[in-house]
DNA sequence: TTGACACATAAGCAATCGATGATATATTAC
DNA sequence: GTAATATATCATCGATTGCTTATGTGTCAA
């Protein structure tokens, strides 16, 4: 039971390609296991249904998706929260980013505690 | 010859701890191996230094870091474009930015080629 | 030139990863 | 009920990773 939850970051789990492509998946919005695996495997490479479901289960893991049942389809759907860790990562290197970009990971520095969504205010 | 190079991806370079916890060492400017090596045996892990010197070739490797030779020592210095690619990456995911965030990414969306340091403008 | 120093590379090994085939679980249809 | 569908998990395996020890290479000092 632990060959899965090895290791939840989601540096880790954004490492690998398919698992990339399957989180840009979902940017169009939620989306059945069937649907996802047909896309990836015409469109990036061929691979088993397990494997495939093996990578979800490390993106659950990372928090990366959330997955809501619906008969006997799974629909997944993206979740940002965990990348805020990479955005507030990269943004600590204020110093090298280009001056405009400054204005933002300042921004993010700033923010309480991770980036939150809140009001505009 | 393949061990070292055999993914050259910033993903993959980013994923390991102690790899972050090196580049995080070099937003201090330019370091010596040993300097890094010993912050990083102090601060972070215990390692050998063929470990560590190993973990410099992979960040070496994914253009994350530039060396300079200076007498018997190696200066390292934090490189910042290949994390562009990881800006990039995760600044597609636009709409699942706060607000604010939002026009961060979109300016990263609209520039030339990838972010590039240039005049305020 | 000999030796110490700073660092990289090589070789070998255990742990982890990602893949596969087989199987389990849950839901719907008949 | 049984069968088909949708997905997850298990067991296993080869490839890759990261570590260690041993050794190589370049530079300074004597």
């Amino acid at each position: 039971m632990s060959r899965l939850a090895a290791d939840a970051s989601v540096f880790h789990a954004i490492a690998d390609p398919t698992r990339r492509a399957i989180l840009d998946l979902l940017r169009e919005g939620e989306q059945t296991v069937s649907a996802m695996f047909e896309a990836i495997r015409k469109r990036v490479r061929k691979m088993t249904q397990p494997a495939f479901s093996q990578h979800l289960a490390v993106l659950r893991g990372a928090g990366l998706v959330s997955v809501r049942r619906e008969g006997r389809h799974r629909l997944y759907s993206f979740r940002f929260a965990p990348l805020e860790e990479v955005v507030d990562w990269v943004a600590h290197y204020e110093a090298f980013w280009s001056e405009k970009l400054d204005n933002l990971s300042r921004y993010i520095d700033r923010s309480p505690k991770r980036v939150k969504r809140k009001g505009t205010s």
